[in-house]
DNA sequence: ACGCTAACGGACGCCGACGTCCGTTTAGCT
DNA sequence: AGCTAAACGGACGTCGGCGTCCGTTAGCGT
């Protein structure tokens, strides 16, 4: 049983951030359902290093979406730190819906598709803890309805992810009016 | 160049019902991904006999959904004749959004998926009409924001067509809530 | 009852995506 | 420079969905 060696060759390791670069555009802009060679096509690799380097297709979604996700906690935190938490959480709606806007595949993954956790599972959670906290001074501070639940949230977020359009553009540009529309729904 | 009979036979007929019966069932509860053949095989008709009378999935949704559409159209004249325009509105948007959380399929026909218009064109014309209408009478009691434009609407039954859930009832649940906070987004 | 033909459906070939194998290339170390 | 094993990628077999052809069945009119 010899030891593989944890250390990438310099080549594969290229491979390995053209193959990440590639997923992170097209999951981007086509969604979730392109296939695999096309990725590897993309990367200027064959389907065998694809495959060699992410067994999975999930697996190369997580490694390809973790940095979204940390932008997502980003965000969030930002929101936070604002001094007016109903403001805060404004921005944070917004710049929520944007993101998931501008990335076709993230948000089916980071709703639906993959059940089971993908290993971001932890920022999710840490960045949901953080936005509890928001959303308990917003409506301290009576701006944000009292009965606002996390879930309407999440539901509006994942509502957000409906709204199909071809071009970036007219996605982003109904993402925007949806927001403002939720932000509506929630205030006092 | 043999004339085609326009009527057809009995059991012809009768296999047509059950595949616009089968497709119904499947569309509404897999979504507009349902493979032909398993549309054939629930029909308990050959696959050749579903390619016959329905030369392409769009023709066989057309088909299937034309109920449906009317349905839609049958909710906007109820909310219309309601004597408070802005409690019609309300029970339009409660409704229109459970038929389409109970027809995974029926959304995403109606919305992006047939970029052509399928031959409902026409009633949903009529039932944009009837709903603009219904908005500007809803607008006049004060009820409804001024600056609300019926856009906002269907914006909102697309995002609504965004609330994946594996089972009806999840579905439902989440719809419901949807359209809650669609119409508190909309009220003055 | 019988024949004509509409209608049926099993079977076929095509295609695109998948995941893997293996002969070839090349990075990295001496 | 030369060697070795890590890494590559073209080629292959499989699978599932598609749309069509053609020999068989059975409705309907006489």
């Amino acid at each position: 049983m010899g030891r593989l060696p944890q250390t990438l060759r310099s080549d594969a390791l290229d491979n390995r951030d053209r193959i990440l670069d590639a997923a992170r555009a097209l999951f981007a802009a086509e969604g979730m359902d392109v296939p695999m060679r096309e990725i590897a096509r993309r990367a200027g690799v064959g389907p065998a290093t694809l495959y060699r380097r992410f067994p999975t297709k999930q697996a190369l979604a997580t490694e390809a979406f973790t940095e979204q996700m940390y932008a997502c906690h980003a965000i969030v935190e930002e929101g936070l730190a604002d001094p007016d938490p109903w403001h805060g959480l404004c921005l944070v709606i917004e710049k929520l819906c944007e993101l998931h806007a501008r990335n076709r595949g993230f948000t089916t993954a980071f709703t639906s598709a993959f059940p089971h956790a993908m290993d971001l599972a932890a920022v999710r959670e840490q960045a949901l803890t953080s936005l509890a906290e928001l959303a308990r001074r917003a409506k301290d501070s009576g701006r944000l309805r009292p009965d606002f639940v996390l879930d309407d949230l999440i539901l509006m977020l994942m509502a957000n992810g409906g709204l199909h359009a071809t071009s970036t553009n007219a996605r982003l540009a109904a993402s925007r009016r949806f927001a403002a529309l939720a932000i509506r729904a929630f205030q006092a």
